[in-house]
DNA sequence: AATGAATGAGCTTTCATTCAT
DNA sequence: AATGAATGAAAGCTCATTCAT
C-alpha cells in the first residue's frame, strides 16, 4: 500500500492542477484521500503549503519521467520533441483538458513567498536542463541545446495555458512543428 | 473621474493578476477601490464572477493596445516584436514580478466553467489574431503569419510564468531571439 | 431593543469572566447571543481580541457604577468599603460562585500583548482613583486615600480568588474588617 | 537527571501560569519538554488535568518552600513579609513580569470541577497556615496570626495581578508597608 | 444608486486523546 | 515504557452573497 503521506500529496497535486491552490479546500483533498481530516498536519506540519511543495515535488518528478522515457529511444531530437508532446496531450486529455502546468497552477496560484517561487523556479530549471541534456546527446551544442529546451519548454507552458482555454489538446500536439 | 464599476474593474484587475481568482477576496477588492461593501451588486449582478470577466475584457484590451503601439510604427515584424517584448517587459517590472498573463490568473484560476474559457480563449483569439495581422502588413503570408503569432503568443504565455517564477523579467526580452 | 454589538460584548464578558479568554469559544458566545456566525467581524473586525476588549470595558464601567452607588450615601469610608463588598458579595452568589474578578480573568487569560495589559491597568487604576476620591471626600488625605484604595483593591482582588476557590462569597464579607 | 514525569510537570507549570489552563496545549508542553507525543498518558493517565493539578502542587511546594526560606531567620513577622515578597518580586522579574499566582492561573483557568477547586482552596489554606504559624512563632495570638495571614495572602493575590497588569514587580516590594 | 448589517457555509488549523506497535 | 500515527470535534476566522433601509 502506499503510505498516507504520498496518498495525500498526490491527490492534492491532482486538485491543484485543476483548480489551484486556493481553489481547493483541505477537506476536498481528505476526502479524495480518505484521510481523516487531523492527519494531515502530522505528515505536513506547515499544512497545505507543504502539501503544495510535496505535491508540485511529485508532479515535476513525473514529468522528468516522461521526458526520458520520450527521447531515450528517439532517433533524433525532434522525434524526441514529438513524442514528448503526444505524451503529454495525451495525459491532457485523460484529465478531460482541466489540467494544464503541473506545477504552476499548484504553485503560481499559492502564496507568494520565496519558497514557492525558489521551488518552482527550480523545477522548470531542471527540466530545461534535462532536455537540453538530449539535444547535446543528439548533437546540438551547449548554446544550441540551452536555446532548443528554452523554446521549447515556453512554448509548452503556453500551450498547456492555451490548451485548457480551449478545451482542445491540439495545440500540444501542434508543438513539433512549431519549436523544432 | 473614473466610475465606480471601472474603477472596482480595475483594482481587481490588479489583485487576480498577482493571486488568481480564489486568491482574492472581495472584501480587498471593495477596500482597496474604497467602495463600500453593498455596492458591488449593483455595479456587477453576478458578483465575482462578472467582476473577473470584467477585469480580464480590460486586460485584454490594455494588451491589444500595447500590441498597436509596438507595431504601428515598427519597420518589420521582428522590430514590432522586440518592442512588445520590452513594452512587457516593463509592465512586469513596474509590478514588481508579481503579476504574468493578466488574463490566465484571472479566468483559468476562477470556476471551470463555459463563460470564462470562452471569454479566454477568445481573448487569446483576439491578440493572436492582431499579431497576425501586423505580420501580414510586414509581407507574411497568412499561414505564416498564424504561425509567427501562434509561435510568439505561446511563447509570451511561458515567459510571464517563468518571469514570475525567478522574479526576473530577462526571460521576456529574450524572447525576440527566441521566436524571430 | 439592545444593538448586536453591545449584545456580543455582555454575553461575551459573562462567559469570559467564569472560564477566562481561552476558555471560551467564539460559537458559545454567538449561540448565548442568538446571533449568527458571521456578525462577530462586522462588529469586531478584529474578533475575538475585540470582543474581550469590549466585555472588559462594560464590566470595568458597571464596577464604577457599584463603588458609586455603595459610596455616594455612605456616611463615611468605611461604611462605603462595607456597602461596596455586600454589593459583590451578592453579585458573586447571584453568579453561583462562579465568577471572578470581571476583568481579570478575561484580559489576563487572554493573548500577551501591549493592548491588553494597557486596558487592564488602565481599568484598575481607574477603580483605585475612584476609590481614592471617596476616601478624600470622607477626609482622607491624598497619600491616605491612595494608600486606602490600593489596599482595598489588591484585597478585593486576591477575595475574588479566594472565594472561587471556595465557592463562597464570605471572604468578600469579611474584608471589610481585614482593610479597614 | 530529572525524570519524564517530572520534567513535564515543571514545564506544563511555567506555561500554565503564563497563558493559563485552556491556554496551553498540549503539544507545546511536550516539545518543551522534549517528550514524544506518545508519553503523556503513560504518566498522566487523565491528560491534562492531572498535569495541571501536579504542576500545581509542584509549585504551591515551591512557595512553601520560600516561606519557610523568608521566615526562619527573620527577627519578626513583619521582616519575614518582606523578605518574602522581596523573593516574590524576584521570582516575577526573572519570568519578565509574565507569571502571576503560580496556581491561580493554572487551577482557576481550567475546567470548573470539584477536583480542581478543592486543590486550589487546599493549597491556599496550606499557605495561610504556614504563615499563621510563622505569625504565632513571633508572638500574635492564633486569631491575630489568621487574620495577619489571610491579609497578606490576599493583598498578594491581588498585587500578582497588578503586577502583571502594569508589568512591573514594585507592587509586590510594597505590599509590606500596606499589610503590616 | 447606495449602504452597513446580516448570513451561514466554508476556510485552514489546533485540540486533547487513543491506538497499534 | 515508549512512540509516531491516527482521529474527528472544535477552534477562530473569511467567504461571497443578500437584505433592509
Amino acid at each position: 500500500m502506499m503510505d498516507t503521506r504520498t496518498k495525500l500529496a498526490i491527490e492534492a497535486g491532482f486538485l491543484f492542477q485543476q483548480k489551484g491552490y486556493h481553489g481547493v479546500g483541505i477537506s476536498e483533498v481528505l476526502e479524495r484521500a480518505g484521510v481523516p481530516k487531523g492527519s494531515l498536519y502530522h505528515h505536513f506540519p506547515n499544512g497545505k503549503a507543504d502539501l503544495a511543495l510535496a505535491a508540485a515535488e511529485i508532479a515535476a518528478t513525473e514529468v522528468l519521467r516522461i521526458i526520458d522515457a520520450s527521447f531515450d529511444q528517439a532517433g533524433n531530437y525532434a522525434n524526441g520533441v514529438t513524442t514528448f508532446c503526444y505524451k503529454l496531450a495525451k495525459y491532457f486529455d485523460i484529465h478531460e483538458g482541466k489540467i494544464g502546468c503541473p506545477v504552476s497552477a499548484t504553485l503560481l496560484g499559492g502564496p507568494d513567498n520565496a519558497a514557492f517561487r525558489d521551488a518552482l523556479s527550480g523545477i522548470f530549471a531542471r527540466w530545461m536542463g534535462r532536455i537540453a541534456d538530449y539535444a547535446m546527446q543528439f548533437g546540438q551544442s551547449q548554446q544550441e541545446a540551452e536555446q532548443s529546451a528554452k523554446r521549447l519548454f515556453l512554448s509548452l507552458e503556453g500551450s498547456w495555458t492555451l490548451a485548457r482555454a480551449r478545451g482542445d489538446s491540439n495545440v500540444i500536439r501542434q508543438l513539433p512543428g512549431l519549436v523544432c
